[in-house]
DNA sequence: CCATAATTGATAATGAGTCTCAATAACAAG
DNA sequence: CTTGTTATTGAGACTCATTATCAATTATGG
């Protein structure tokens, strides 16, 4: 499915479908969320796949131009990916005190924002938007 | 005015204000909008005053603590600022084809925003809104 | 003016990500 | 299947932003 798809993005471009990329393509996919590349080669190591850490940056490169995952934000520690494939679209808030992750998807949001791209003439392909504050549990232990 | 909050913060925290630290903060100031650490640098020097890299960044991480500036985005070249003093908060649009940015403010984004952050219990502090896609010039280059 | 502790700056270190290049492997054509 | 062409791989060198180190310097309260 998922796999096809890499194919055919490959194959336009002259590109190769190799054990390595397979490799990267399945172990990003089974994340389910949020990753990195440190974490994603280590993955791979410790199921005794084989793919260099050069090449998982590689593929995820060519695996965002396609489409199948997404550079969700850039942190102190390097970048954050998250697989974007049968995922539909959502932001996030981002716990400053705990770190978790909540997705949320609003729809009057999305809509007001295609208003106000309107209303700047811009063309809008695709947003971010991380709001950072206190999740229920942290609130509760601030007091 | 800025200086004198700088100063307050400083001395909350023992901290010291120095020469090195008023350069930095007046020239991070003088932007007036987006900037990067090693322009703010290079400013300095050519200003004939004098600040090392080491205390830009130092200053940086200061001024961000006590809200003075801003981390607006990290990119691959290194992380953007913004002064955010006397700055009413707003949301960006970033051109993928010329790079250029539309700053814009949103009342019913805002207020969508509220609605859901207590919708999943969450209190939001702040956030960050990224629209990407293309400018009006841009869009009829493209065709 | 003095003592103390924060600050500075030159430079080394760190770390994510990219580049290099010789060896290898995918793939199309015969 | 074999071969030739060309993309890919991986180990390690490299880049570049940012942080850490540490001896020398300086702000600040008394």
């Amino acid at each position: 499915m998922e796999k096809k798809l890499f194919i055919t993005f490959l194959k336009e471009r002259g590109l190769r479908f190799t054990k390595e990329r397979t490799v990267i393509l399945q172990k990003s996919l089974s994340f389910n969320g949020h990753f990195d590349p440190e974490s994603l080669y280590h993955q791979i190591r410790k199921t005794g796949l084989k793919a260099s850490r050069a090449s998982v940056y590689r593929t995820l490169n060519l695996l965002c131009e396609c489409g199948l995952i997404e550079r969700v934000r850039k942190t102190d520690r390097g970048t954050i990916y998250e697989s974007s494939f049968g995922h539909k679209h959502h932001d996030h808030m981002l716990c400053i005190r705990c770190g978790s992750i909540i997705e949320f998807y609003s729809e009057p949001l999305e809509k007001i924002q295609e208003k106000v791209c309107k209303k700047h003439g811009f063309l809008g392909a695709n947003h971010t938007l991380e709001i950072r504050g206190y999740c229920k549990t942290c609130q509760k232990k601030k007091k």
